[in-house]
Parts: C-alpha cells; sequence; structure tokens
DNA sequence: TTTAGCACTCTCGCACTGAGAGTGCTAAAT
DNA sequence: ATTTAGCACTCTCAGTGCGAGAGTGCTAAA
C-alpha cells in the first residue's frame, strides 16, 4: 500500500505537522512559502490531490486546504514520523523527580500522571501495577472493636488489599493471630485456586477469612484492579476541537468510566509487549466513543511481577512526537522503579 | 435585612425555580402564565424592580427577563428553599446500595461519588474518612526480596498506610518480626508526637521504622490524605452554562487539583459540623476560580474517629434542593456506616 | 513532469433589517 | 395606596446579502 512517492510522503509529513501546529487547514501555497521547497504549489497541488484520493488528506470544504485523516495520521506515526526521545535534560528532570520521593508507589503513579499530563499537554491516565497472577505473601488479622475483623492481605509483589470481617461473634486477638500465623504457613506463595483446594481442612474462622482472601485475590487479577490515576483533564478542553462541548464529554466519558477503559485496556494493550507503544488514532473504528481522540498508551513493569498501564488521551491531532516519546519514557523509567522495588538484586 | 414583602418573596422564588429549570431569563408575563397567579405582569414588574434595587435579580439586558444573582440565590437558599428531602423509594435504593456492598471502605467511597454524581446531576467529590488524630493501632514489616521492607501501618479506625523502607543491608523475617512485636507493644494507642518521644530507647532498625510510621501517621493527618474519589466530571459539561469551555476548565481545575481543593475544604468544611450541609454559591466572594459554580458540601463520619467530606460542584443555576438533600442523605449514610463500623455496639 | 495562469467555489466577517420579547413609565382603576 | 392597562422604547436574535480572500482544479505551455 506504501505506494507513495518520496515527495507524496513530504508532502504528507508536512500537512500533517503543519496542521498539528497550527490546528488550520493546510494549503499549498503556504506549505511552499514555510519550508522553502524549490517546487511550485501547484506541484503540490498535484500531490495533494494524489493523497487525497488515497485516503490520507481531506478538505473541509471545497476552498480551503489540507487536513489529514485518520488514515494520514495513521501513516504519518507509523511510517513518517521516526522515533523521537525527550531531551537528555527533560529526562533527567524527570527521572530526579521520581527519585526523590522514595519507594512510594502511590505517590510515583501520582507523579506519573502529572508528568504525562504537563508533558504532553495531554489528559493522562495510569492504572496502578498489579501482578496478572497473584500470589499470595502474608496476612494479617487485627481485631478492632467488636466482631470486626480488619483483614489485610499483601501479594507476593506488595500488593496490599484490605477488608473488613464481620464475624458471628467476636473472637480474641489470640486466636485471630493464630488463624493468620496458620495461614500464612499454609498458603504462602500460592495463587487463588492453590488457596481454595486446602480450604475443606479448616475450622470455620479460617474458612470465612480464605473465602475473602480468595475474593480479594481475584479482584485484584483485574485489568483496572486498582486504583486508576488520572490528570491533565483540564488540558485537553484547552484544545479548539473540544470546543464543542459534545466531543469534550465523549473524551471525558472515556476516562471517567471504569467499564469503557477496562474494554479500552483489555482488547488493546494487553496484547501488546511491554516497552511497545500503541497508538489509537480516532477510534480505529471500533471505538465510537473516541471517534475524535487519540490515545497513546504503553505497558509498564515487569511481565509475572507486576504491570501496569498509562498513557495518554488527547485530540486526533495530538502532537505525537511528544507524545509517545513521553509515555515511552516514563513507562521505562516506572518499568525500572518496579524491577528494582521488586527484584532487587541483592 | 430580609424586608421583603410576602409577594415579593413569592416572586424571587418563582424566578429562582424557573431559570433553574429552563436555563432562560423569566420575564413578568411568563410568571403569570405558567404558575396562575392572580396578579397581572405589571404587578410583577414593580416588585421585580424592587428585587433588582436590591441586588437579587438582574437583566442579562435591558429587554430580558430577571435571573436571579448570586445574593438571589443565596436568599433562595437560605430563607425561601425549606427543607427537602430525597423521596423514600430513592433513600431505600441508595441505601441497599451501600450495604450490598459490605464492609469496603474503598467501595463506599467509589458508590458515594458515583450515587452523588447520578442523583445530583453534577460532579461528585469523595474524600475517605481519616481521623484528624492518628493513632498507633498495628505494625508489620514484610521482607521482600533483600534489603527492601514493605511497611504495613493501621491506624486506629483502620487507616492503612504502606511504605518501602529501604535498609543498608539486608535483615531477616525473624530480625523484623521481633522488631515488629517490639514497636507494637511500645506504640499502642500513641499519637505521632508520642511515638517520637520513645525513638531514643531503640535500636537503629526500629528509629528507621519509626521515622517512616511518623511520617505516615503526619501524612495522614493532613486533610486531604487519603485518596480523593470522583465522578460525574462529565455531567457539568452537559450544563449550558459551561459551553464556554473557559468556564468548564475553570470548573475542572478546581476538582482536579489538590491544591486548590485543599485550601477550599481546609477554609469551609473543616469549620461546620458534621451533618450541616454548606452551600458555597458563587465563590462567595473569595474563590476566583469557582465564580460560576456552587459547591455542596457535607463533612461525614464520626469526630474524634474518623471524618471525611463530600460534596457536588455543579453551575451557580443548580438544583440546589436536590443536590443538598442527596448531598445530606449521602453524609448521613457514610456517617452510619462508619460510625457502625469503628465504635461496633457489641 | 512540472509550472504558470486563471476561473471557480466556498467560507467568513460585516452590516443591515424586521420580528419579538420584555421592560419601565404614566395614567387610570380599584 | 395599590394595582392594573396601555404603550413607547430598547435590545437581542435570526436571517439575508455582499465583498474579500483563500485555495482549489483544470488547462495549456514550458
Amino acid at each position: 500500500m506504501s505506494n507513495l512517492t518520496e515527495r507524496q510522503k513530504l508532502i504528507l509529513a508536512l500537512v500533517v505537522r503543519d496542521h498539528i501546529d497550527t490546528t488550520q487547514p493546510v494549503g499549498s501555497a503556504r506549505l511552499v512559502k514555510y519550508y522553502n521547497l524549490d517546487i511550485s504549489s501547484a506541484t503540490i497541488r498535484n500531490d495533494m490531490m494524489a493523497l487525497t484520493e488515497m485516503g490520507y488528506l481531506r478538505q473541509p470544504h471545497t476552498s480551503a486546504g489540507r487536513v489529514p485523516t485518520e488514515e494520514g495520521y495513521r501513516y504519518f506515526v507509523r511510517q513518517l514520523m521516526g522515533q523521537t526521545e525527550l531531551p537528555i535534560e527533560t529526562r533527567q528532570t524527570i527521572a530526579h523527580q521520581f527519585y526523590q520521593i522514595g519507594h512510594n508507589v502511590d505517590r510515583w503513579m501520582r507523579l506519573a500522571a502529572s508528568v504525562l499530563a504537563h508533558h504532553a499537554q495531554a489528559a493522562s491516565l495510569v492504572t496502578a501495577p498489579h501482578s496478572e497472577q497473584a500470589r499470595f505473601k502474608h496476612l494479617e488479622l487485627i481485631n478492632t472493636r467488636g466482631r470486626h475483623v480488619l483483614m489485610v492481605l499483601v501479594m507476593e509483589g506488595g500488593e496490599i488489599r484490605q477488608q473488613m470481617l464481620s464475624l458471628a461473634e467476636p473472637v480474641s486477638q489470640e486466636r485471630l493471630s493464630a488463624a493468620a500465623d496458620q495461614l500464612n504457613r499454609l498458603c504462602d506463595g500460592l495463587d487463588p485456586d492453590g488457596i481454595l483446594s486446602l480450604k475443606s481442612q479448616l475450622e470455620e474462622l479460617e474458612q470465612d477469612v480464605l473465602k475473602l482472601v480468595v475474593e480479594d485475590m481475584r479482584r485484584s487479577q483485574q485489568i483496572l484492579a486498582g486504583e486508576v490515576y488520572r490528570d491533565g483533564l483540564a488540558n485537553v478542553l484547552s484544545e479548539p476541537e473540544f470546543a464543542d462541548v459534545e466531543t469534550a464529554r465523549k473524551a471525558l466519558r472515556i476516562l471517567e468510566e471504569r467499564s469503557l477503559l477496562e474494554d479500552l485496556l483489555a482488547r488493546t494493550v494487553m496484547t501488546s509487549t511491554v516497552g511497545g507503544v500503541q497508538v489509537l488514532i480516532g477510534g480505529e473504528g471500533t471505538w465510537e466513543e473516541l471517534r475524535d481522540c487519540s490515545f497513546v498508551l504503553a505497558r509498564y513493569g515487569a511481565p509475572g511481577l507486576a504491570t501496569g498501564t498509562l498513557g495518554v488521551l488527547g485530540p486526533i491531532r495530538m502532537a505525537y512526537g511528544q507524545s509517545i516519546s513521553t509515555v515511552r519514557y516514563v513507562a521505562g523509567l516506572l518499568s525500572d522503579l518496579v524491577v528494582d522495588l521488586h527484584a532487587d538484586a541483592q
């Protein structure tokens, strides 16, 4: 399909770049003038016609300049853009910020969302790291007053879940600690199924606890298990394409509704390898809700240990170079941090 | 100041109600026609002039109907609106939803945000419950691989904080458990200052741990300590006053930026008693960012145990009756749940 | 194959206009 | 002393017409 002449590729790239910069349709004369091309506007017009026929460009109306189609953006991102990297100083600044806050996952996530939003000038999204395969590490049962027991469950990888357990009658802290000790010995390193299989041998209290444990572990295996961190929602509103409120609402709903997000993440990101950046342009024919948006996402973390997803959402006319390099860099950084945290060399 | 005649109060109330319903300026003739008043439009015009002079109404332009001023809304909310309650079936539905999800604070919060957003048709905000005065309940130290130790801290009231502790050299799980045991015995029920005071008597490992414990406890005493749950952001965008994107951005930023929220919550909600619903109309002259918005907030929980804040944000032309009764009901419900969780009768 | 020239099309901003809505004032009615 | 009818007045809003300008596609020459 890539039967474009070199000149056509150049023109397509320039149209995309210029349109991203200016928000305006790009005319043939403008291209000659601002990019010092030594071909005439008529030649460009001919190529533009060809590009329009091939579906990479379109005209908002008869006598406006050209604007990239979704196909055009895709071609640009995949074939023309090339790899870009964040400047070294920017990378250092970001890395510094992360290392400064120590080993606090919650604050990493917040910072990641903030950095993404800021550097990509878009709305950002980060999911907390968690393992696809939850394994038991440690359990704690703490007596609050009365029949309520606070259960704290730590998974391998450090993910924590808490839950309240309501008992039929009060139980002493000693009894609870004994139960926790026993379960800690029995369940070490097991997955939910393994834990379920040894339930029958136990007393009622232990069984009740294990039921919640399994429930929590199952829940933590879901894609959107943990918290979802967002930032920069106000950024997208300043983009001119969201002047139409309906468009803006659709974009916001994607980020807001867990069910939409879940669908999106499940179908795209989970199929890709960690490290690769995925670019979804204009919903790719599948997601009506983001017809006017683009999504740049990546997985981070260490497969088998813990992984998460992060990305930015912006208008189709997004600065892809900037967004992609930011997403790639932050994903890499978080991966390092996660690996560093879990599989310490020592 | 309440030197309004009964008829003027009626007219003010009708103007506010009608404007909230229709978004449109309200004319004198319209009032007569739609509310079956047996006074003439000329009479109404006279009263409207008076209300305008007193600052309760204004005209968008010479020959439009009247629109309430911020003062007008305030008078309405404080004097004219009366107390409304959510219909009994709605209350039951909501309560049912809460009791169905068991004792899971995270899911309570999410549900609360969702219910508020849905029933008030506005953006909602809920902060997790936490105690103003953090007290030590339980500490757990868990060896991950190598020199990193996962510290799980449980406060009285059930609030949980986790943190990663990086040691100079590896320490065995036995040593960690011993340290945790000792600290659990020493620190039970203490506040941060109390813990700090016994730091000097301990070994290095214990001191390092306590330093983090105190840090975490201090952090959990801040107003916006825990997670902030939001929902219904897309709702506010559908309001006609947010057709202007700049207005919408300002509203979003309030909800998004922790610093703005912190300021807002610190200055208003913390001064009010639990149970009371606060209504902030048009920034009340203090908050430039929410000049075009209103905020309906309440504290929930049990003072001394754990409290949180919840509320909804909408345009000034908000359905106050509905919002206030929703906020009040949900705050009451969450208070019951929190009390039920902590100070069990048993 | 590229380029100059040109007619053509469409948008956009501007001014103008008439209809309609709602007012404030005055004078009469209750 | 209020309330009401009548009416002139003001301002918005939607629609229309028009000229300028931008950018095209086509044709014919280079």
